[in-house]
DNA sequence: GTCTATAAGTTGATAGAC
DNA sequence: GTCTATCAACTTATAGAC
């Protein structure tokens, strides 16, 4: 009993029947929680929030619909998880806390960060998809979308103003424009990057950009 | 009879009863279409295709669901018809087809328009939401998306071509890059822009934008 | 050209057994 | 923690009367 059809491709879940032993230990639980998260990130990077189902991902997840209820008590709070967890993914990534870097280092550390998102197309599909339906003022992300951009943005610009405040770029640069710029830029090519990847080179075509941008502001 | 419920907001249509001769020159049904693409139009923009109802659009446009279909026969349809409608609004807008007008002047152009765009935030968010979503590879609006840009990029890059060629722009532009990066920068600050009007200044950080690209290309 | 009626399916969420 | 069963609501689309 308890066996379910065919298996998919992601790391089966820790259902080891009844005889485990019930020791507090055991972080089965989470182990199952981790997997519907990633399932459903790998959804709504496909299908946005609106057009994924529970019911496809539990099935993906190997539980029925209600069980993954069970562990998310609603399509949005499943949502907001994947979310939250993606963002801490990404600052782990990006190191904003040991930021301000300084003009120059700031802005490399972005051309990297282009570089290796050509590589993970999944990621950069879900905040593109993600942000641009949340859009919407009612969207449940709408949100995050808009704090996100708020907390990358005064980052980025209190980094810059520190290469100002350091002498290392020009005392007339708008680190406040030059941050929201950078993200524009980002977003941009990585939209045309999805849409047409033959035609678009997104790592080549933001490095061109910042090496410009850099040319420009420093001092 | 035959009369609707309570009356919303959009130019009513001509329905004058029976009494109306049936001469055949009279486009009553045109005018119908045409409401119903219009407030169709609102709401792909302000929910996206999956989170809008034909039922929705119907009850705005004082007519049942039935009755919309045979307008336009599926959801589909109507968003293709939809899209083709601000495509050509939006030609005509632009003068495309009257480019290529040099560098500089192209580029002109669309910081007015950038200008203008910060008017129309349902037309500007039609574009965000849907390209968006048609990320998704099998979304019906994918292939749009995608020829739109490679259009744009290829009609903004003879201009700069062109502007290279009467030595109005340095010789060691790349127009097609330059095409891609400016169309980059329009969306993604119209995003950050949707998402926080009253912290983003979309047309003058395009302004600022293409202002110091000229600075760099013109010869 | 518009309606009513309905098909046929999906959705997110809940109740309660085990 | 997971299941079955079920709900009420909503979806797009079709058939056929008027």
């Amino acid at each position: 009993m308890d066996v379910r059809p065919d298996d998919l491709s992601d790391a089966p879940p820790t259902r080891a029947g009844r005889a485990r032993p019930r020791g507090r230990g055991y972080a089965s639980g989470d182990a199952r929680r981790t997997r519907i998260l990633n399932i459903a990130l790998q959804e709504f990077a496909e299908n946005g929030y609106r057009g994924t189902s529970l019911a496809r991902i539990a099935e993906r997840a190997e539980l029925t619909q209600a069980g993954l209820l069970h562990h998310f008590r609603s399509k949005q709070e499943l949502l907001v998880a994947v979310l939250d967890l993606r963002d801490r993914m990404d600052m782990a990534h990006l190191d904003l806390a040991e930021l301000p870097l300084g003009g120059a280092a700031v802005l490399a550390k972005f051309t990297e960060l282009a570089g290796h998102n050509q590589a993970i197309p999944g990621l950069v599909q879900l905040f593109t998809v993600l942000t641009g339906e949340a859009v919407t003022t009612d969207h449940p992300a709408h949100g995050w979308a808009r704090d996100r951009y708020a907390l990358l943005r005064a980052s980025v610009a209190a980094s810059l103003e520190a290469g100002v405040a350091s002498g290392e770029l020009r005392a007339d640069v708008d680190p406040t424009a030059v941050a929201a710029q950078v993200f524009a830029m980002m977003d941009g090519l990585q939209l045309q990057w999805l849409l047409d990847p033959e035609h678009v080179d997104m790592a080549a075509l933001f490095g061109d950009y910042v090496e410009h941008l850099l040319r420009r502001i420093r001092a």
